[in-house]
Parts: structure tokens; sequence; C-alpha cells
DNA sequence: GTCTATAGAATGATAGAC
DNA sequence: GTCTATCATTCTATAGAC
């Protein structure tokens, strides 16, 4: 290995490092309550180091929201718009359920942004979001006029798949503290998405 | 009014200005990014007065907890033992949403506190919560070998009944936007309450 | 009860040696 | 790329005049 790649290598190491740790402390504590010491901390590396990466607090948080984003978007894809209801939404939840049960942080520090007003992600959420919501409602309301599914409202609809979903992660642990301290294995979290899917498809009728 | 009621009023009126806007505050930021400064600025107050009726921020921020608490086991007791499902989750689902639409600050305070953990709270869930929870899960335990509804899994019908609801409080900024930077109005907040209602209802086949 | 002033610790960020 | 040392600012909390 050459020393340019050796430069590069330990570069995307520190990176990663940082980034994995950011998104812990950021899901802890939101972005004014963490703290770059914090992070350094937890990434076993000098405060000076960070800034050497990330020119400010700031950018290292836009950085941890942007990965968030690129997470989320794949589950959003899985929402397929030529699928029938039952196939689209079930696969929809049950991807949604996986990012809640393989990023938890991810998904707090969404909750955590969304909650203190979205000062960071504003313009994401009247751009990306809104577009997207958009595209499925009319998705929705083509399965509602071809009697697919009850007239529900989509809107309210695809706040319920968000909620009940992140959930899981947002509220982790208070659901691992109503678990008897231990966090969901496998067999449970299967029981978790299938009542999820279960109780939403019949209760729209589809 | 003597001395010792204009005092007292004197203090109760100072305590109630801290109070909210310290849930507002600490709904935005969390414990650790919300400041006794802004809390001060907030109230329109010298941030010294606030630590004349609060010992120290960990104080202030109990006292709010405690406040939510309240409010919040309130509409646990809409949850009527006694009556039908359909009652019964009818207007514990519109009491929910009632205080998401009245309390979102509250409801926010409460979502960063598990988000983060629940340092403050911990206690509470396991002894208040978990007791709560329990006792709701013997009563729709009843109600599935009563046949009066489907075969769900109680525990995850709760956190759906919690989700849900919540989402309209914690996530309001993202259903302003999403609604066109508006505030829901008395129609779209009967509207989701029913959707709501009428999807979980239907969903468990109550 | 209210306020100004300030102590003492922690914070984001940088300089500069290695 | 890494780290120590440090600056300027901000934080919690308190002292003491009014």
């Amino acid at each position: 290995m050459n020393t340019a790649r050796k430069r590069n290598s330990a570069r995307q190491e520190s990176l990663g490092v940082i980034l994995h740790h950011a998104e812990q402390i950021f899901a802890e504590s939101g972005f004014r309550g963490a703290t770059m010491q914090a992070i350094a901390d937890a990434s076993s590396l000098p405060k000076a180091n960070l800034h050497y990466y990330f020119p400010t607090k700031l950018a290292l948080y836009r950085e941890v929201i942007q990965r968030i984003f690129t997470i989320w978007l794949e589950a959003a894809d899985s929402f397929d718009t030529s699928a029938s209801p039952r196939e689209a939404l079930s696969s929809y939840i049950r991807k949604k359920m996986e990012i809640s049960r393989t990023h938890p942080c991810g998904s707090k520090v969404w909750a955590n942004e969304v909650i203190q007003g979205a000062p960071i992600i504003q313009d994401y959420l009247q751009t990306t979001l809104r577009a997207w919501t958009d595209s499925r409602i009319e998705v929705i309301n083509r399965w509602i006029s071809d009697g697919k599914i009850d007239p529900v409202d989509p809107r309210h609809l695809l706040y319920m798949l968000w909620a009940t979903t992140q959930h899981y992660a947002d509220f982790q642990h208070q659901v691992v503290t109503l678990n008897g301290g231990k966090r969901l294995d496998d067999t449970q979290w299967e029981v978790a998405t299938m009542n999820v899917t279960n109780i939403i498809l019949k209760g729209i009728g589809a």
C-alpha cells in the first residue's frame, strides 16, 4: 500500500469512527446538548481531531443528518407505487421496522431534529419529503378510488405508518424497560412487525 | 389583600411563568441543550430569579416533568377498564389527541426524555408506567378471550396507541410543514382523531 | 422578591509542536 | 494526521445591594 492510500485509509477510518459516535451522542442529547468533547471521548480521539475533519459542530451534525437521509430514502422506495396495497404497505412497514432496529440512533437524531422545529432540515421537509408525501398520497387515493382499500385520509395513514414504526427506535428505552429491561429478540421483533402490519392492513380494509 | 397573600400571589405568578416557558425551552432543546438564560429570557426575568425559585436546573426540569406526568395520568384514566373496547379505546384516543393538541410541549419533553434514555424518569417507567401497562394488558387480554376483539398482542397495541397519538405533538413541526405551513384547524384535528380511531378499532376487529 | 455583578467550570474552536 | 495547550465565550450557580 502506498503512502497516499494509507493516508486515505486512515482518513476514512477516522471519519467513520467520528460519524458513528456523533450519531449516538446527537441522538442522546440533541444538537445543543451534544458536546464535541463527548463525541471525542466516545471516539477515543482528542477534541482537536474532530475539528480537523469537520470545521464546526454544525458541519458534523449536517453530515450525520445527511447519512440518515440516505437510509431513510431507501425505505421510502420500498413503498412501491406499482404493487398492491398489501404488498406495498407490508414491504414498507417491514423495511421501516428493520431500520428502527438497525439504526435507532439515526431515527432518534431525526426525531430530535423535528421536535426542535427542524432548524437544519426544514428545507428538506418542504422539498424532498413533501414531494414524496404528495406522490404517495396520489397512490393511496388511487387505491381508494379503485376500491382496494377503505376511504381513509391518505395523509393520516402515512403519519400512522411513520409513528408506529419509528416508535420502536425513538422510544426504544421505554419499550425495553417494559420488556423487563431486555432488548427485543428476533421473535419479538417479528411479532411487533406482524402486529403493526396486520392491524393497519385490516384497519384500512386492504 | 394582606401582605402574606400578596407575597404568595407573586410567588405563584412567577412560578407559573417560569414553568410554562421552561416547558417550551426544554421541549425545543432537551435537558442539556436548554439553558437557564434562554428560559429566563423567555420568561422576561433575570436569570438569578430562576435560581431563587429552583435551586438547580435539574430541580426545575424535574418540576416540569412532574407536571407532564399529572396530565399524562389523567389521560390514562380515560382507558376505562369497565367499558367496552370501542368505548374505552375511542375515549382514550380522543383524550390523548386532545393532549397532543393542547400540550404539545409537554409531550415533546417526555419524548426527549425517553429518547435520551430516561435518566430522570426511569424509576417512574419501571413502577407507575409498568403497573399501568400490565393492568391494561390484562384488560385487553380479557377482551380477546371474550371474543370482543381479535387476538392481537396487547403490548404492541398499546405502543400503537401511544405512537399514533403522540406523533401529532412530537412531530408537530413536520405535520404543520406538510399541511402547507398552517397549524391543523378544528376540522383537521377531528379528521385526524377519527382516522386514528377508525383504523385501529377496525384493525383489531372491535 | 428582584436585580446586577461575578465566580468557577465547561464549551466551541484554534495555534502550533510533533 | 495527531496531539497539547490555550483563547474567547458561555454556562450554572451564587453573593450581596436594593
